[in-house]
DNA sequence: CATGGTGGCTAGTGATCGTTAGCCTTTGAC
DNA sequence: GTCAAAGGCTAACGATCACTAGCCACCATG
């Protein structure tokens, strides 16, 4: 039950890895997977270090040759989350011109990435507060400029008078938390695609803000 | 920061409490609040029965002479929180004929719950995890239950010719999620009150279908 | 063949936690 | 006034965990 990360991922994650870069990347990576499964089958705090390690085939304690600490395991899993989104989110912008179609494509890499990457997604919304308070704050600031951005295309297209939207505030949360849902109920095997879900969602969201008369 | 359940109820809850009926009922409501409001600040494993004893002003080992065990607190919580939308939203569906009102309805009713019942909503998309196996697929039919009442509104509205379709299902798992996510994001200090949002939701709700034209 | 670093292991430490045992005080019925 | 139940407490048990200490095997480099 391995993790596909297919989705365009940033250039480069900017936590420090705890291991001077190099040495065995590959190793460090089989870990990090294993705990975002785990963390989500069974909470952070539910998930033993001796789990993860048995998923790679270690004994718990070696996982530190590797990592830091739990934390750390938690924290980096869902800061390389949300900068996945966020440069997918301005990718996905930068491929139109047109505000609507701009929207659109931002909608369609949203769910794009909540159903492919559904246990980050997961992860994020449910494990911020085991983050420690000193990694939650930035966390919290990236999510707050993701929402941002979204919030600007759809003031953008009301200010064109390309959309029909009567509260700005509440459509962008409506258009974010809809998306955000199919990290909860999309299935690899399921009856939709990932593309057939995110052109869907791409036409609930024009709907939404009322574009196209 | 008392919870309120001011929806209707349903008649009785399916859970048997673990003291006799009638038996200082107010001290085990305090301990089921505290604890809700405990589990979602800090996840269920990471609550312990000394927290919640604190939040009551008792020693942990005091709450066995109201409660049977942690595990208890966290499914009967969830148990009464999903009963609770599912007679919300069979009430307000019932006040209506139109199927068109009665998605309305049904569409504000889970935005009321969501928005008035934060934790509760919280509580039960997080720490289904931690729920025994065999409370578990209980809560989860419930679930489904809840769902299915909510497509078959869809359904009906296609069927009737009144809503404008692509996908029910996606659809209606787009309706579901934006309410759900009020919960997340709705403060009772915030600038919109819970019925400007209920509202606002119903007629995001008709966009979705493309009712009225 | 030395050697040192990399990465694995076992054993153990210290802390935490759910839960139980057993005791004591209050209270209300008779 | 007696007595039992209800409900509080402290103490402790038994498990579980994150993490550390310290050891050893492998292996590349000279």
């Amino acid at each position: 039950m391995g993790l596909e990360h297919t989705g365009a991922r940033p250039v480069d994650g900017p936590i420090a890895p705890a291991v001077p870069l190099g040495v065995t990347p590959s190793r460090r990576e089989r870990i990090l997977d294993a705990a975002l499964e785990l963390f989500v089958e069974r909470g952070y705090a539910g998930t033993t270090m001796d789990d993860i390690g048995a998923a790679v085939d270690l004994k718990g304690p070696s996982l530190y040759k590797h990592v830091r600490s739990k934390q750390e395991l938690l924290a980096e899993l869902m800061s390389r989350s949300i900068l996945t989104v966020h440069a997918a989110h301005d990718a996905a912008v930068a491929t139109a011109e047109d505000i609507e179609l701009q929207l659109r494509r931002a909608v369609e890499a949203h769910v794009r990435f909540h159903a492919r990457n559904r246990l980050d997604a997961f992860l994020g919304s449910r494990e911020l507060g085991n983050l420690a308070p000193e990694h939650r704050s930035g966390i919290i600031r990236l999510r707050k400029d993701y929402e941002r951005s979204f919030r600007r295309l759809v003031d953008a297209g009301v200010a064109a008078g390309r959309f029909a939207v009567r509260s700005p505030k509440l459509t962008t949360f409506a258009l974010l938390d809809m998306g955000t849902g199919v990290a909860v109920w999309f299935r690899d095997d399921g009856e939709a695609s990932v593309d057939e879900i995110a052109y869907h969602y791409g036409d609930l969201a024009m709907r939404l803000v009322g574009a196209g008369r």
